[in-house]
DNA sequence: TCTTGACCTTCCTGTTGCTGTAAGGCTTAG
DNA sequence: CTAAGCCTTACAGCAACAGGAAGGTCAAGA
């Protein structure tokens, strides 16, 4: 099947499978003899599995990592295991932190006036917090 | 001041306040005779400015509108409001959106064995679900 | 047979928000 | 005089693609 089948049957679009290919993370398939890529069954199976990885939000080089687990008769589970209780450990922190934006942003809101005004205590909460502020003159040159 | 007190007293790198100056968020500085960029207090008040709504997850263009309310004496609070308030439903949906993926992984991390076996429920799991799988059979040219 | 439209190819650019590096000029201390 | 530590510009690169140009191919219909 031609590329756009693949991409139809992956769920990846096929510049997305084109792009793959460039940056060697997928081997480059055979080609008909008009040039055009040609893919069978097991090309759509490991598209599909790059497609769920990057769902996941592996990036792309653990999905290296795991499609080389997949490919691997001789993987040992706890391979597999470690990379994603990593990220599910990375995923944590990731919302843990946007958690705090947003409790930080919810402060905001709620001490907005939210009228005509121009008085408005979210200008003055970003404006204010200088790091360590001792306030430096300056001469003029 | 030259940049790098600007930039020590802003928290932002001075890298950053050049590349935020060649992208018009901010007005190029006084120069020194030297070339040297020069900056006073007002311009720290704005370098801080951007820092804390960046840290707040705002993006440049949505910086940019801050900034202009923020230089604007004749805005109404009800538009910083309503920049704020959409800010935080993205970032709320954002977490949302991660939670679901959270609660996948862990799914995935306790469906896997985790020992010196290859099978892998990860693997599986991450090689099932084609989009939609009629499998095409293909014909030889 | 010709043409039209849907494919396919490669190559280049743009996205976001910076960061790194190179090549060079200024300033100040020893 | 030199070495360091500033400063300047300009270009490259990161992630993970998406968009588009320019051109080749293929199948169907008039």
């Amino acid at each position: 099947m031609n590329i756009s089948e693949a991409a139809k049957l992956s769920g990846l679009p096929a510049k997305t499978i084109r792009y793959y290919e460039s940056i060697d993370l997928l081997s480059p398939p055979r080609r008909a003899a008009n040039g055009y890529r040609r893919y069978v069954k097991v090309d759509i199976d490991i598209l599909c599995f790059l497609r769920q990885a990057r769902q996941f939000g592996f990036n792309i080089d653990q999905c290296r990592l795991l499609l080389g687990l997949y490919k691997n008769p001789q993987r040992r589970s706890t391979e597999v295991h470690q990379l994603v209780s990593d990220k599910l450990e990375e995923v944590d922190a990731h919302i843990r932190e946007l958690g705090e934006t947003r409790d930080l942003l919810a402060k905001l809101v709620g001490a907005c006036a939210n009228d005509e005004d121009a008085e408005c205590a979210i200008i003055d909460r970003l404006a204010g917090q200088q790091e360590q502020s001792q306030v430096v003159e300056e001469s003029k040159p």
